[in-house]
DNA sequence: GCGATTTGTCAACAAGTGTTGACCCATAAG
DNA sequence: CTTATGGGTCAACACTTGTTGACAAATCGC
């Protein structure tokens, strides 16, 4: 498969997964060049940079949310495929959540930060106010990050049934409008 | 205040503060060294290296679990004084939001999951179980890095009682044993 | 076929990293 | 006074980082 791909494909590929499984920061372009079989100033031949191959990974990121969610029944399935279906179903890495865990990053933290409160938080704020929109996301964050950083197992057990229910109780507990 | 301390004092100081605020890999030695008006090399000296430097940082992270709590409600009653009181109380950084917003780095991550684990995650296995141990790691996570990294303000608004009860909630949400 | 434009190759660059060894200087022990 | 000893200073080290420029090769338009 990957011996048919142009290079500038070849490269957004690794780049996407090993931004993904080790950070922005913690990866060099060196290594991905090397994983793609390339040499590395392709990467500023296509890309600009660095900066500007995690800016064409993070393409499509935000596709779910192109029709935002119009109420709280369909913001929260919106939230649960996101978060539980897409990422066993799909071997490749999900962008928001990649978006999410490289928030903390000197390098592309404004950036990704910028994205993130641009194309998705507005229109949690829209449907649900500051206080509960601030809420909903800290908890899915947590999920994104605990999972991938701390390699806490039994958050997304095989059986993803019951880890489905607890989430969902969980995000409408989050969604409980303060007294 | 600063110029009575030794130099070692100084260095851990700023480290502590420098860490907290950009993460390990986003700290050089000579910035720390710099905050505190010290040479670069007397790190080494003192701490035996940038690592060195971390784990010393690390001290008196846990002693707020040293006493494991042993019901839920009190175990309750911890997280939400760690996880909102403190962190207001106190202007220095709170040691174990510091361990979990390190958690995702290539150069520390093992260190600290070994950390976490060993000291706060086996402690809620034994009380909650494997489900919902994870669930919970997963919130006050969410909790403690949204803040942080997507920065996030609404979750902690200055009269932070609101925030208290939401939390609180949200907790016992995410205690609810599944069916 | 010929020229132009893209695409790839190689080597080097400047900047920044953590770390080490050689020296100096104080203070206290003999 | 002499002499160790611990703390501090300075310069250099080996290494990695992202990026750039000069050149070769291949591709495409005409």
């Amino acid at each position: 498969m990957s011996q048919a791909m142009n290079t500038k494909d070849k490269l957004w590929l690794h780049a996407r997964r090993q931004f993904w499984a080790n950070g922005y920061s913690n990866v060099s372009l060196r290594q991905i060049a090397s994983a793609a079989g390339v040499d590395v100033a392709l990467i500023s031949r296509h890309f600009g940079g660095k900066l500007g191959l995690f800016k064409a990974t993070l393409e499509g990121a935000f596709d779910i949310f192109e029709t935002p969610p119009s109420d709280e029944a369909e913001l929260l399935d919106a939230f649960v495929r996101i978060f539980v279906e897409t990422p066993r179903t799909n071997t490749e890495p999900s962008a928001i959540r990649m978006l999410l865990t490289n928030a903390h990053d000197e390098g592309v933290g404004d950036l990704v930060r910028e994205l993130y409160d641009e194309r998705i938080q507005q229109g949690l704020r829209a449907l649900l106010g500051e206080e509960r929109a601030a809420l909903l996301a800290a908890v899915v964050f947590g999920f994104s990050v605990a999972e991938k950083s701390l390699r806490i197992e039994g958050i997304a057990p095989p059986s993803s049934d019951q880890y489905k229910s607890q989430l969902t109780h969980l995000l409408q507990a989050a969604l409980v409008k303060p007294r």
